[in-house]
Formats: structure tokens, C-alpha cells, sequence
DNA sequence: CCTGTCACG
DNA sequence: GACGTACGTGACAGGG
């Protein structure tokens, strides 16, 4: 045994911290043979894996343990009884799994220590005390801000989760002091989830200049007299004691008596028999693979799920062999796709992706496809490969050898991906339908992974098949860039030698499928089949063919404005350069602030994180009252936002074969259910300014059609009146009253037939902000009004309307028992950060309380679309724009309004039969030979 | 690649 | 005068 000294590295781990981050990160998981709470066993075990894959290498360290708290009562309870008095209760599927991640630490052979009535903060601190005198190296593992009083002299923190580690330095950017100095600091500022009381008033910025100021805290208090501020003064004179009882709250503790050694924690292997007996009982499937291919050995074999239970634990596979290209075939022949196709036939199902030319469905050409029935068993059929040219840089012309006919294959496929008793697997499917519809193939019927685990895990993490894969397979797929490079050297797919494009192309098909056969029993279990079925899937063949119709957009008018916005911006830009004295670039934030705040010496110059002064529309407003130049600056920015992101760039988005512009929208971006817009985003057109507003006049319908808009009225604050049940706005919504005026009479108590613009305004304002999540701070910056005001037009809010301070606080209590919040028709929204501290909690808070209404209203207009197609059959109409509670179409001249009929009916009956509001839903319809006449 | 800014609902 | 704050998006320009 060697004896720590010089040379040692110690690491010790915070097993709490990693406790409840692996609680708080996954689904409430349970073992499938029993129902055991597992999730956070499962997340602690995938941690600990991780530490120790990353903890090898030449800083690897010689000595290790976690530690974890022990008992809920510690010395600190008797100096200050309410010492973690606000902490809530464990969760109660978290208990039981508090001795399993013991036992678990035990299997890896890791050292695993606690001790009754002691905090793990103190055993860390009193072995970072022994290995530091005795010379050696402490990192410690944890993102915890009181163990950074013991940070310097070979002491490091290492916060696993940004993989940041944190020295004197970042100790001082943190408290404003060095680490001997953090416990003066944080006696001073308390700590509110520890519920230290510190001293009233004074946070850590404050308490960081007092200790710099004096020296040390034991001073400050000493001469507390001399303090200028009154308020400060008397704080600290007053509540001496508390401070002082602070300190010895957050003071960790160097003399723990520890029935141990460091010698004891020196880095062990660990007993492979052991740490799989441990995951295969716990019933770790991906895991323990892992861990066995780690030794060399083969996994256990688990007890075998039935199919419907499969995937309770996170990355639960149903037995499937390892991700390995040796099982992937290079189809070149019609003989070698036969069976395949037969297979897929007999099976019912089949796993599909395209390979392409580009990311543009609309602007790009199929190179190959790929085929998976079984898990490990693939193939790649290439369509359009290139032949590699050994004697020139750009590559032939020539198709590379081993490829069928392009049109062979497709006639060979069309069946089957026609084939209504053959279910098409992909991973965002609604790219390989847009692709295969270009070569005359309509794919159905389909299923898509992104939108599986959109409908269960939303909120939880991205969807793109490289997550997915890490996350529920443990695997990383073949970065496309290591085949087609990056930057100017990127080349596209089908110069991609077919050897590889085999791997790669097989590898995303296998991994579809292998992601189906987890989700799919699993959209069940979770209750969102209904969603997956009713929302997501059918919404994509409904998108795929508004984007392949696209929008005409008129390039005269464009290119007219561009050119009008290009003089005026030249004519601001010299009056702002004669203004500030100076030549600059308007567009740089960094060189205005510097000639605004340091050149001209304006007041109010705030510098961000970044150092760099702010420069927002709302700071040059504030200045524009005063000064000619921000005034300018802000038309300036106007006009160069309208050029470069709406004339010059629609312009370029225009395709050249259809004379459209093709947006695409995303169906599992948005958290809320939304859908996003990209290349083009053209739900953000600009509509609020007069000059803005110019820009839809160049969305235009071709001769003889006409351009119809609908648009939901204020449906979100509809969707709130029902769900929080407000009975004065439901009422005022089905008698079709001004809302907004409805809402101000109710506050401020004026009649209907006084109610002025003013008024109303601030009414407004705060409707929208009860969405939002209202905060005093917030409804102040956005009606300009004093904080204090805001927070009283919002007491008197709730004092008016009750029930929607119930509904806020019960949907936050709602997302803090469960981790997600649920919409009308139950898409649930994960709200993992709903339980974290600081100011994210803030954060977490107000979208928890806007995802429902947000949500609700993004899946009644989805249920409205994916309607939409049956119900305008018979119109010559099309649906070609949705921007979040408005929907955009080209009819025909003369068939106007059989659609306004058409589509209001079923826009206004979109929540039904599911859900029956009690409130009306209302649209609102416009017509015009361009959106801006139609809007 | 990140940040600030600004366009929309 | 603890902190930082309305919710949800995407695109562009500047700057490292």
C-alpha cells in the first residue's frame, strides 16, 4: 500500500450532488420485474461509469471516494435549529433508492464514506485538510459553492456537469474574493436554500466589497461604526450575532473524526463479477453491455421483458446485438433488393433513409437509400454515387461502380413504400416524404422516431437521431462530417466513396429502427399515444406538401425596396457619422456604445457580462428623448434588419425551378408544441411597423388566385380564461367584448364608456403578461412604469381575478411533483429545472406557467391543420403558411369564400370532441392578392 | 462559435 | 442594493 504523500491525487466526490442531479435528469424509471424506483440509481451508476471512463489518462488520480450526508440532523441543527428548515421533502420515489447508490459506489469499488451528523461538505473538508498537509493534489467534484472555502494549495473543484474546473481565480470571480475569505463572504450574504440568515440586505457583491474593504469579517464587525451607509451601518451592528452565527453555519468543518485513513481511499479495480451482479440486478440492460464490453466479457443475460413492458429503465433495449457496420450490406443489384422487400413485406415493417445531395429537400438530389428490418442488420442501396477520380481535385462525373439504375430501385421500392400494411420507419421523416414525392413515390404509412420521443421526452433534451442514439442506445453515430468534411472543403454525399456512405447510410437506418423498437411500446406507457398519433405523426404528410407548394414572393418588389432601404441607410449613416464627429460601423454594438457612452459621455451606459455597453432598442429610446444620434441609430437598424433579413435574403430563397419560396418547418424544435419556421423563417415577416409591413406585400397570389388569412382571436388568453376558470373572462369572451377593455374596467374601476386608449394599453399589457408568467420587474421594463406601480397593478390583477393566481400556483405545484406540465389535450412538457435554484428557478417557474397556454393553443391549430386537407378537398384551395394562430392559403378567384367557411368551421371547432371549451374560439379572416392585403 | 440585436406569435 | 426576470422562436452581423 502506498502511503499518500507527494504525487498522490485525491479525488472525492460529491455523491448527494450526483444523487439528485441523476434524479432531477431522468424520467421517473422503474426496475420492470418489481416497479423499484430506479431512475436516480440508474443516472448515479451512468455518472459514476462516465467519471470513471474520463478519469483515466496521465491526471488520473491515485486515491478516490464519494461521500455522501448522513442523517438529517448535524451539529449545525443545534447551533440554529432552523438550519435547512426550508429545504422540501425527498421525493418519495427518491428514498428508497438512497441506500442503492451506497451499494452501487461499493460495486465500482470506489471507497464510500459518511458519517452520522455530519455534513458530506465536512468530511470533504477535513480530508482536503489531511491530503494537503500531507502534500498531495485534491480535485474535488462538485459544483457545490461552499466547498470552494477550500480551494488553493493543490485544491481543486471540478464541476462534472460543464466540465469547468474552478481555481483561486474562479473562486474569486465567483465570491469577489479568495477562498479564505469565501466564509466571510457567505456569513454576510446567507444563503437562502441553506436558510443561513446572514445579514438582511446584503448579498454577496456587497459582502465581497465590506470583507475587501476590512480586511476580514472579525474587523468589519469590530468597526462596523465606520460604515458610511446608515442602513449597512446599523445591519451589521445589530445583527452581529446572526452574522456571526452565519459563519459558524457555513464554517466547514477540518476536524471530522473519521474512522478512516486516505491510505484507505487509494484507487482500486473493480471486481468485474461484482459490478455486473450490481447492473444485471438492477436490471441495467444498456449499462451493463457496456460495462461487460469494457471487460471483455459477455453480458449477463437479463430476465426477458415482455414486448408492452420493454424500456421502463432508460436506454432499455430489448436484446439487441452491438451497432457494428459488419453487419451492413452494399445492395447492387435488383436480385440483392429482392429480398429485402420481401422481408419487409413478411415483417409489416421496415426502416427507411434517404441519402442526398444537400439539406434542402426542395434543391437537392437522392444519391442512395437505406433498408433495416432487424436490429444489426442493414443495407445501403446507392443511387447516384460518383466515381472517385484519382487524377483530378473535383472529382467525375461518372457514376461509381456497383449501383443499380436509379429508377430500377425506385419502381422496386414504390410498392412497398406504398404498401398500407407496411410500416415506414424514420427519423424525421417528413425529409425522406418531400424527397421520395419528387420521384413520384407517396411514403405511407410511416412512423418517425424524432416525433416519438418529441411526444415523451419534450423539454427533456433534442430529438436529432445523434442524441437519441447517445442517450436510449449508448451509441455515437458516424459524424457525417468525418465523411464530407467542413468549411469550403465539404464535399456533398454523393462524392462519398460508397464503402463508407455503406456504413454510414446502414448505420442511421439500423439505428431508426432500433430506436422505434424502444419508443414504440413506450408512447403507451407514457399516455402521449394519443399526441404521437393525433398531433405529431399526421401533421407530417399535412407540412411536406405546404412546403413543396411554397409561396410566390414577387423579387421586383423586393429588389425595389432593397434598393429604397440601401439610399435612406447610406443618407442615416453619414448624418449619424457627422453627428458622433467620426467615422464607424453603425452595425457594430461594441464601437456605438464606445462613441456613445465614452466619445459623447451619455448617462446610463451599462456594460454587460461581456464588458461591452448595451445598446438595445430600449437603451437608444431612452437616450433618443435627448440625443439626434441614437434616434438615428435605431432607423438605421430598422432599415438594415428590413435589407438584409427580408429583401436581400427572401430573395435569395426564392427556387429557381418553382419561382416559390420553400420554408420548412420544424416539427420537434419548440418546447412548447409549437412549430418553428427555417430557410426561410417566415413566421417572423414583419407586420408591427408601417415600413415593415411593405415586406408582405411581395408575398403575392399568382393570376387568378387570392390570398386568404385566418387567424385565431386571442386565443391564448381564451385557452387561460377556460383552464384557469375565470368566470368574468369567460363571460366577457362569450358575449365577444373588448377583452382587454373588459379587463381594465374590472382593475380600475372605470366604466366601459370611459375607458380610454391609455388604459386600456396597461390592461393589455398585463393580460399578456399573466401568459407570460408575470413579474413585477418584467410588467415594469414593458410599460416603462416604476416597479412598484407594476406590482400593485398586479396585486390588484390577482386581488380581481383570483383564480388565475390558483392556476399559476397550482400548475408551478403541479410541475414540482411531477417534473413536466401537461396541455389540454396531454402533450407533456418536461420541466426539469422546475426544482433548481437561483435565478433558473425563476426561469423554470414562468414557462412552466406559459407551456399549458401556450401549448394548448399550438395543438388546436395543429388539429386544425392536419383537418384541414379533408375538409378543403373540394376547394381549389391550398394551405401554404402557418405562423403559430394564423393560417395562410391560395385560392382560387371566385372560391374565396367557400374556404373562409371551409377552413373557419374547422379552425373554430379544432378543440373538439376531445376537449369543450368554455369559452368560444374565434377566427378572424382576411383576403387580398397579398398577405399584406389579406392580414 | 458566441453574443447582441431584432423580427414574429 | 442578494441575484435577475416577462413566454416561445430564428436570422443576421460583428468579433474573437
Amino acid at each position: 500500500m502506498t502511503q499518500f504523500g507527494k504525487g498522490c491525487h485525491l479525488h472525492l466526490i460529491d455523491g448527494s450532488a450526483f444523487i439528485f442531479r441523476a434524479y432531477h435528469a431522468l424520467p421517473p424509471l422503474t426496475r420492470k420485474s418489481d416497479g423499484l424506483p430506479i431512475g436516480a440509481v440508474s443516472g448515479f451508476c451512468n455518472m459514476l461509469q462516465k467519471y470513471v471512463e474520463d478519469s483515466s489518462g496521465p491526471d488520473a488520480p491515485t486515491h478516490v471516494a464519494v461521500i455522501f450526508d448522513k442523517g438529517s440532523h448535524t451539529f449545525r441543527n443545534d447551533l440554529y435549529d432552523l438550519y435547512k428548515a426550508n429545504r422540501e421533502a425527498m421525493p418519495e420515489d427518491l428514498r428508497p433508492q438512497i441506500p442503492l447508490t451506497r451499494t452501487a459506489t461499493l460495486a465500482f469499488n470506489i471507497a464510500c464514506k459518511e458519517l452520522e451528523g455530519y455534513e458530506a461538505d465536512d468530511i470533504i473538508a477535513t480530508l482536503t485538510c489531511q491530503a494537503r498537509e500531507a502534500g498531495g493534489r485534491v480535485t474535488i467534484i462538485s459544483s457545490d459553492k461552499d466547498l470552494m472555502q477550500l480551494v488553493g494549495d493543490g485544491v481543486e473543484m471540478l464541476d462534472a456537469m460543464k466540465n469547468k474546473r474552478i481555481d483561486r481565480d474562479g473562486v474569486f470571480e465567483k465570491f469577489g474574493v479568495f477562498p479564505e475569505r469565501v466564509v466571510d463572504v457567505q456569513a454576510l450574504a446567507g444563503d437562502s436554500v441553506d436558510n443561513v440568515p446572514g445579514a438582511p440586505g446584503i448579498g454577496i457583491k456587497t459582502a465581497a466589497l465590506l470583507i475587501n474593504d476590512f480586511g476580514s469579517l472579525e474587523e468589519l464587525l469590530d468597526r462596523a461604526g465606520e460604515i458610511k451607509q446608515p442602513k449597512r451601518r446599523q445591519t451589521l451592528i445589530e445583527k452581529r450575532e446572526q452574522i456571526e452565527l452565519s459563519k459558524r453555519l457555513v464554517q466547514l468543518d477540518c476536524e471530522t473524526p473519521l474512522d478512516f485513513s486516505l491510505d484507505d481511499l487509494e484507487v482500486r479495480d473493480p471486481d468485474p463479477e461484482v459490478l455486473l451482479g450490481f447492473l444485471t440486478e438492477m436490471e441495467f440492460r444498456t449499462l451493463t453491455k457496456r460495462v461487460a464490453d469494457k471487460f471483455g466479457k459477455d453480458a449477463p443475460v437479463l430476465p426477458e421483458a415482455a414486448p408492452a413492458a420493454a424500456g421502463a429503465e432508460a436506454g432499455a433495449a430489448p436484446e439487441m446485438p452491438a451497432i457494428d457496420p459488419a453487419g451492413y450490406a452494399w445492395v447492387k443489384t435488383a436480385e440483392e433488393l429482392a429480398p429485402w422487400i420481401a422481408e419487409a413485406q413478411q415483417r409489416g415493417w421496415v426502416a427507411v433513409d434517404t441519402e442526398t445531395t444537400g439539406l434542402n429537400e426542395m434543391a437537392c438530389d437522392l444519391v442512395g437509400i437505406s433498408l433495416c428490418i432487424t436490429p444489426g442488420k442493414a443495407c445501403y442501396i446507392p443511387l447516384a454515387h460518383r466515381a472517385v477520380a484519382t487524377d483530378d481535385l473535383f472529382g467525375s462525373d461518372e457514376l461509381a461502380e456497383g449501383q443499380m439504375p436509379m429508377q430500377d430501385a425506385l419502381d422496386l421500392l414504390k410498392p412497398l413504400l406504398e404498401d398500407p400494411a407496411v410500416m415506414k420507419i424514420g427519423q424525421n421523416m417528413k425529409y425522406d416524404a418531400k424527397i421520395f414525392a419528387r420521384y413520384g413515390i407517396g411514403i405511407t404509412p410511416i412512423d418517425d422516431t424524432m416525433l416519438m420521443s418529441y411526444a415523451m421526452h419534450g423539454g427533456l433534451h433534442g430529438h436529432g437521431m445523434d442524441t437519441l442514439s447517445e442517450r436510449y442506445l449508448s451509441h455515437t453515430p458516424i459524424p457525417i462530417k468525418s465523411l464530407l468534411g467542413s468549411g469550403k472543403n465539404q464535399i456533398t454525399f454523393d462524392r462519398v466513396p460508397v464503402e463508407d456512405a455503406v456504413k454510414y447510410a446502414a448505420e442511421d437506418a439500423d439505428i431508426t429502427l432500433r430506436l422505434w423498437t424502444i419508443f414504440k411500446p413506450q408512447l403507451h406507457q407514457v399516455h402521449v399515444t394519443r399526441v404521437y398519433e393525433g398531433l405529431e405523426r399526421p401533421l407530417v404528410p399535412v407540412l411536406a406538401e405546404m412546403e413543396m407548394t411554397g409561396v410566390q414572393v414577387d423579387r421586383d418588389t423586393l429588389s425595389r425596396m432593397s434598393n429604397a432601404f440601401s439610399q435612406k441607410m447610406a443618407q442615416l449613416e453619414a448624418e449619424i457619422h457627422d453627428l458622433a464627429g467620426e467615422s464607424f460601423n453603425v452595425g457594430s454594438p461594441k464601437q456605438l456604445g464606445e462613441i456613445l457612452f465614452d466619445k459623447m459621455g451619455l448617462e446610463g451606459g451599462k456594460k454587460g457580462k461581456t464588458g461591452a455597453y448595451a445598446t438595445g432598442a430600449d437603451v437608444l429610446e431612452d437616450l433618443a428623448t435627448e440625443h439626434e444620434l441614437p434616434a438615428r441609430v435605431l432607423d438605421w437598424r430598422q432599415l438594415s434588419k428590413l435589407k438584409s433579413t427580408y429583401t436581400d435574403a427572401l430573395q435569395e430563397h426564392i427556387n429557381k425551378e418553382t419561382g416559390r419560396v420553400h420554408t420548412s418547418y420544424v416539427i420537434a424544435g419548440a418546447n412548447t408544441g409549437r412549430l418553428a419556421s427555417t430557410d426561410p423563417n417566415l413566421q417572423n415577416i414583419p407586420v408591427r411597423s408601417e415600413e415593415g409591413r411593405r415586406i408582405r406585400e411581395a408575398f403575392v397570389a399568382p393570376e387568378g388566385k387570392t390570398i386568404v388569412s385566418l387567424d385565431y382571436s386571442q386565443i391564448e388568453l381564451r385557452i387561460l380564461a377556460h383552464m384557469a376558470g375565470i368566470d368574468a373572462l369567460k363571460e366577457a369572451f362569450r358575449e365577444g367584448q373588448d377583452i382587454h377593455a373588459m379587463t381594465a374596467s374590472e382593475m380600475f374601476n372605470v366604466p366601459m364608456e370611459e375607458m380610454t386608449p391609455e388604459i386600456r394599453r396597461q390592461a393589455k399589457a398585463i393580460n399578456f403578461g399573466v401568459i407570460y408568467g408575470i413579474s413585477g420587474f418584467g410588467l415594469a421594463r414593458n410599460l416603462r412604469i416604476p416597479r412598484g406601480e407594476a406590482q400593485a397593478f398586479i396585486d390588484r390583477y390577482f386581488e380581481r381575478f383570483p383564480g388565475i393566481k390558483t392556476y399559476m400556483d397550482e400548475t408551478v405545484a403541479f410541475a414540482k411533483e411531477h417534473k413536466r406540465v401537461e396541455t389540454l389535450f396531454g402533450r407533456i412538457i418536461h420541466t426539469p429545472e422546475i426544482s433548481a435554484s437561483g435565478p433558473r428557478a425563476g426561469f423554470a417557474k414562468r414557462a412552466a406557467i406559459n407551456a399549458p397556454i401556450q401549448g394548448t393553443a399550438a395543438d388546436i391549430i395543429r388539429r386544425a391543420m392536419v383537418r384541414m386537407p379533408g375538409a378543403i378537398a373540394e376547394i381549389p384551395a391550398k394551405m401554404l403558411l402557418q405562423v403559430h394562430d394564423e393560417l395562410i392559403f391560395e385560392v382560387d378567384q371566385g372560391a374565396e369564400d367557400d374556404l373562409i367557411a371551409a377552413a373557419r368551421s374547422v379552425m373554430e371547432g379544432a378543440a373538439e370532441p376531445v376537449v369543450k371549451l368554455d369559452v368560444p374560439l374565434v377566427v378572424d379572416a382576411g383576403r387580398g392578392k397579398s398577405w399584406a392585403e389579406a392580414h
